[in-house]
DNA sequence: CAGCACTCATGACATCTGTCATGACTGACC
DNA sequence: GGTCAGTCATGACAGATGTCATGAGTGCTG
């Protein structure tokens, strides 16, 4: 029986999920939490075979508490469940430990046999996110205009930027541009969603 | 017994779904479409009770593949699934003949007593959804001012928005001006996410 | 038919944005 | 200790953006 511990803040998703593992009769969802801190609390507690979390969560996303389990070390493999294949979170993912990666377009009827595989000691990764992962651009932007870029998302003005980034104006329009031609694009806006879309920010 | 087209692009979620209310001894999902087309004409050949659409979904999305279900007047409620719980899209879905508009934060146990509500001819609106509607902000923007919100989302110049649009530049600057006014923002960036999450747009 | 709202456009102008140059400072590395 | 990359900043400048005024054309409504 895989034990396992499911993570994600859309409860009708979550529950969906649930009864999907539980049709399978050698697994059980013993427990289900709805953001990252609760699903780490969880996992210490339930001490599960495997950790299900969904990338996008309020507070700790599935990745940040991927990286509290394997800061706790309790062995407990992760796999997580993401709408959004970029390559840059897949790395990053796979960097902290993921033992699975797993897009939310994969067919349902291979999610068992995938967390089975995982707890056997494999690893998964989609083919397409790995094949994209691995001819995606290394990212060529410094942790200063990755932040900046972040700020910069929710569309304010430069000088709005700046106030929340403790900079002067000036040295935001630097950094802002030298993000811009790094990533041949034109605009800071477009600077920002390239980086999304590969998985930096 | 309450059969029942499904439709989401994201195969996971959709067989999770199905397995969700198959779990139902009166509930039966008897067709599955990945996209808004191929959900219409699933309906059109199984003629179902209900059908349950993704709102997200590539080609005709959920609120579309709802219209073309009305016009084509089977007479089959659809109830729509969102991640987004955004007012102007309920909006739209309830003057579209919608029976039924679930966020997917609604707790999975509550799914199929909603559908059932809707198969006996009732309605389910989410009531912080309904709340968060009643209150929203009637779109001030014109038809135009809103399909150069839409071209602005992606981030280009305003001369790439104008080539996009067949407008003078001038043209656009005075509409994105025009709905800036409107919303009370600094940039077209702003006024574009502000008519993205009231579900303008 | 007049008024109104919307669409489209031009023009003037102030301000914002992006580019480029430059330089000071810091910490890491050889 | 020198070099390098990253961080932060100032300043100059050209072009983009946003504001405002104005006007022509269209269709709808009372």
């Amino acid at each position: 029986m895989i034990r396992i511990v499911l993570a994600d803040d859309e409860d009708l998703i979550r529950g969906a999920l649930a009864a999907l593992l539980n049709l399978e009769s050698d697994i059980e969802v013993v427990a289900q939490a709805d953001d990252g801190v609760a699903a780490v609390r969880l996992a210490q507690e339930h001490r599960p075979d495997l950790a299900v979390f969904d990338l996008e969560m309020p507070g700790w996303d599935g990745l940040a508490a991927a990286h509290q389990l394997r800061t706790a070390e309790l062995g407990i493999p992760v796999v997580l469940v993401t709408r959004h294949a970029r390559p840059g979170v897949l790395k990053r993912a796979l960097t902290e430990g993921v033992r699975g990666f797993v897009p939310k377009t994969t067919p349902a009827s291979k999610l068992a046999e995938i967390l089975r595989d995982v707890h056997a000691g494999g690893r998964y990764v989609d083919p397409e996110i790995a094949a994209s992962a691995l001819t995606a651009a290394n990212c060529p932007l410094t942790a200063r205009e990755l932040e900046l870029l972040r700020i910069a998302q929710h569309g304010g003005t430069i000088n709005s930027i700046a106030e929340q980034a403790h900079l002067a104006t000036g040295t935001v329009r630097n950094y802002l541009s030298s993000a811009m031609t790094k990533l041949g694009v034109q605009t800071r806006h477009e600077a920002a969603r390239r980086a999304w879309e590969e998985g930096w920010i």
